[in-house]
RNA sequence: GCGGGUGUAGCUUAAUGGUAAAGCUCCAGCCUUCCAAGCUGGUCACGUGGGUUCGAUUCCCAUCACCCGCUCCA
């Protein structure tokens, strides 16, 4: 029942409780940037907690890793990124609307030509287009096209500080290469077997042409992905396994059923990696209230793998080129790549191929943004319309609050000591402040599930009032009993 | 990148060519024995830069940011 209908409350709510601030404010902001606040920082972390503890920690097959965001040069060059994510663009003379070069039609053109959502176009290749005919989508215009430019979609800097010997690397457009980089040396060291998954949290970032929608879509995000690694014809089923098994995962965090669907990719729309893809969309409360892609999970097949090992035999082709990747041109496969250096080889089955990937890349910004939008609730009490966020308990900021229910007869001292004791086991806070009523009340705008009263009966026989914030019941428990009891009912 | 809109305290809003008001929040204190908005006091704002003007939050220009719609989107 989230009341919240338009972006702007959103925001609003955000920054009044301390989830999401913009970035460089106090500057005048910086675009698509944004920060989290205090509540914002524990949510996300939960977020992410829930999502290690689902795809790493409760599954024996996958194992973490955390990548450097910085990576070797040419691990672009053979993932495809270097070229595809530099597309080319021509800029109208007449109404300035800037086109992929790709995208361009013939004047003559019976139909749109076969838009291949990823064109081979490389920069060497740009004077080879013909734009003298080509139409502009804007305003018609023949042939009136700016050279095409290249559109840089990947973040550049400078390794090394004297700009002599810089050299130019790039900020991950994904954290899936990393895996992959390093796919033998798990294997080497961590005794798996295929099947099995590595999974890594991680920034990337993409210089995206238009940002979308608050923090739905910014050019520095956090993904979480799993490259599961298997057996070609096994592809399929781990593709099933997986898509249920995450979309379960939002469900089970709060997010409402009739906010989250399926949505299939045309096989035209695919990834140049891509055998198949399906989106986890969430009908996201902005812009034409449409459903927006949450996760994607692919068939990647054994291409990245089999990419790489190429990109390993071209590396002296980069050293000859100057060290530079633009002018690298990759290597042809080994026709035997099967026995390449990250072919996996099993020792039961005396079988040896390139595994295959299945890969759940979820978003976290944008999982959190609905985890935010989903838990919103408004409800009378009394007459007096009450806020609040029903978070699940895995995700919530604060999981319990003490009170005193006055600042008098010892009642604080008592609160301080059970406070104290349990935020050694998870996030909590202690509020003396004004009117036990509004205590409640901040606490149910914060999300926090479970709060702890210390009153007159605590002095009488060591018990507290606990008040759960969904049930709205409240039961007395004796203090030495409060922390198995709410770390029972958390789960934690 | 294009078109439209917006920008006043933490939030929601108000007024004004003579430097700004209120509610909620927040802070200090009082009161208070279980679900906020009792009492007293207090902090905090005209996105930024420039122009016109004796004087600009107000008018003009630029810029930054956000929203809506295109465009784009691995």
């Amino acid at each position: 029942m989230a009341k919240i209908t338009k972006l702007d409350d959103i925001v609003s709510l955000c920054k009044r409780r301390g989830f999401i601030f913009q970035s460089s404010e106090i500057y005048g902001g910086l675009a698509s940037c944004y920060d989290y606040g205090p509540l914002g920082v524990e949510l996300k972390n939960n977020v992410k907690k829930a999502w290690w503890k689902s795809t790493v920690q409760m599954r024996d097959d996958v194992v973490g890793l955390d990548c450097s965001i910085l990576m070797h040069p040419m691990v672009w060059k053979a993932s495809g990124h270097a070229d595809k994510f530099a597309d080319l663009i021509a800029e109208c003379k007449k109404c300035n609307t800037r086109t992929r070069v790709d995208h361009l039609q013939d004047k003559d053109a019976q139909h749109a030509e076969e838009h291949t959502a990823h064109s081979d176009i490389t920069a060497e290749q740009a004077s080879m287009h013909n734009l003298s005919k080509k139409v502009c989508p804007g305003c018609g215009a023949v042939g009136q096209f700016t050279e095409p430019m290249p559109f840089k979609l990947m973040f550049e800097t400078q390794m090394g500080a004297n700009i002599d010997d810089a050299m130019t690397v790039q900020l991950r457009p994904e954290t899936a290469q990393g895996i992959f980089a390093n796919f033998k040396n798990v294997l080497d060291t961590t005794r798996v077997k295929i099947p099995f998954g590595i999974a890594q949290i991680g920034k990337s970032f993409r210089n995206e042409v238009t940002t979308k929608a608050f923090i739905f879509r910014t050019r520095e995000f956090e993904q979480a992905e799993l490259e599961f690694f298997c057996e070609p014809g096994t592809d399929e089923q781990w593709f099933e396994h997986w898509k249920e098994r995450r979309f379960n995962w939002y469900l089970e965090l709060g997010i409402k059923k009739e906010n989250l669907h399926f949505r299939e990719h045309a096989k035209d729309e695919l990834a140049h990696y891509a055998k198949g893809c399906v989106d986890v969309e969430y009908k996201f409360p902005f812009g034409s209230g449409d459903w927006q892609e949450l996760e994607g999970i692919a068939n990647r097949t054994d291409y990245d793998l089999r990419q790489h090992q190429r990109g390993m035999r071209s590396l002296n082709r980069w050293f000859e080129n100057g060290r530079n990747v633009n002018k690298v041109q990759l290597a042809d496969e080994d026709p035997d790549y099967i026995k390449g250096p990250l072919a996996y080889y099993d020792d039961e089955k005396k079988s040896r191929f390139i595994p295959y990937v299945i890969e759940p890349s979820a978003g976290i910004d944008r999982s959190t943004l609905a985890f935010l939008v989903d838990a919103y609730d408004e409800e009378e009490v009394r007459g007096e319309q009450r806020n609040l966020l029903r978070f699940s308990n895995a995700l919530a900021p604060i999981k319990a609050a003490v009170f005193p229910l006055v600042k008098k007869d010892g009642m604080p001292e008592i609160g301080r000591k059970i406070y104290d004791d349990l935020k050694k086991y998870f996030n909590c806070a202690y509020d003396e402040k004004g009117a036990v009523g509004r205590r409640y009340r901040r606490q149910d705008e914060a999300g926090t599930p479970y709060c702890i009263t210390v009153d007159g009966q605590t002095l009488q026989d060591s018990t507290v009032t606990i008040r759960e914030r969904d049930s709205m019941e409240q039961i007395r428990v004796s203090t030495d009993q409060i922390k198995s009891y709410i770390r029972e009912k958390l789960d934690m």
